[in-house]
DNA sequence: GCCGATACATCGCGTGGCAATATATCGGGC
DNA sequence: GCCCGATATATTGCCACGCGATGTATCGGC
């Protein structure tokens, strides 16, 4: 049962795990935090204070598109990809795979030194 | 020729890194700076603004330990990890690890979707 | 002597995750 | 009918930290 983690981590790549979700489904800003908190094991739990300031930030950069809908019983703000969104996601993800590559490298002499545990 | 990574990249692994140079080898502030950025292709370019308070906070955290000395040439600060650190340096690149193979989860059916150019 | 590289330091700014708090609605148990 | 916990969104203030700007000092080469 290991912790969650910490917010210093979370910043470099959470507008990137929203755009994600979000490209495979559209959906509203509650289970968005829930399918987060499940498909990482309760590893990353987003907290509403960061949430929803955050989906605002992603609209107000046109990444992302709200409408106010009830019709699924409750009243709730559905969120879509944009076009925009969507090139952000790919550009963001190049950008993540080149940072771990990157720190990968760094590390590397250091994992030669203490091989990993398998 | 790509641009250097963003703040909120670097937020979550510079300790990481500057912890790991120093478990290779122990060695002062602006070659730390060089060392970084130089391994990284220039990807990661430290600046004086954010490495000095970051070693002066690892050092009050015990997990490094300073030295002024001259006899190379010049006036300069040497760091190098204390045990505390090296427990630190493991304990962080196994969350680093564990955050990355997360993301790289989340990130998976997206990959499906789009197939990585080889 | 001047200038650029080396070397360390500090200040103020902006960003963004977080806890706390607020508000409203819904369904189930009693 | 009423209460309570889950659902659902929002805002506020706090704090950590990377960054640009700026300051200071020393060294070597021209």
């Amino acid at each position: 049962m290991t912790e969650r983690f910490g917010p210093d981590l979370l910043r470099g790549s959470l507008d990137l795990m929203v755009l994600s979700v979000l490209a495979k489904e559209s959906t509203y800003g509650y289970e968005l935090q829930q399918r987060l908190r499940d498909a990482s094991r309760e590893l990353v739990q987003v907290q509403a204070g960061t949430l929803y300031p955050l989906l605002h930030r992603l609209e107000a950069d046109s990444l992302i598109r709200s409408k106010w809908d009830a019709s699924t019983g409750r009243k709730r703000k559905w969120y879509e990809l944009t076009a925009a969104g969507r090139r952000r996601l790919t550009a963001q993800t190049k950008e993540w795979d080149r940072y771990v590559a990157c720190i990968q490298t760094l590390l590397a002499p250091l994992r030669a030194q203490q091989p990993d545990p398998v």
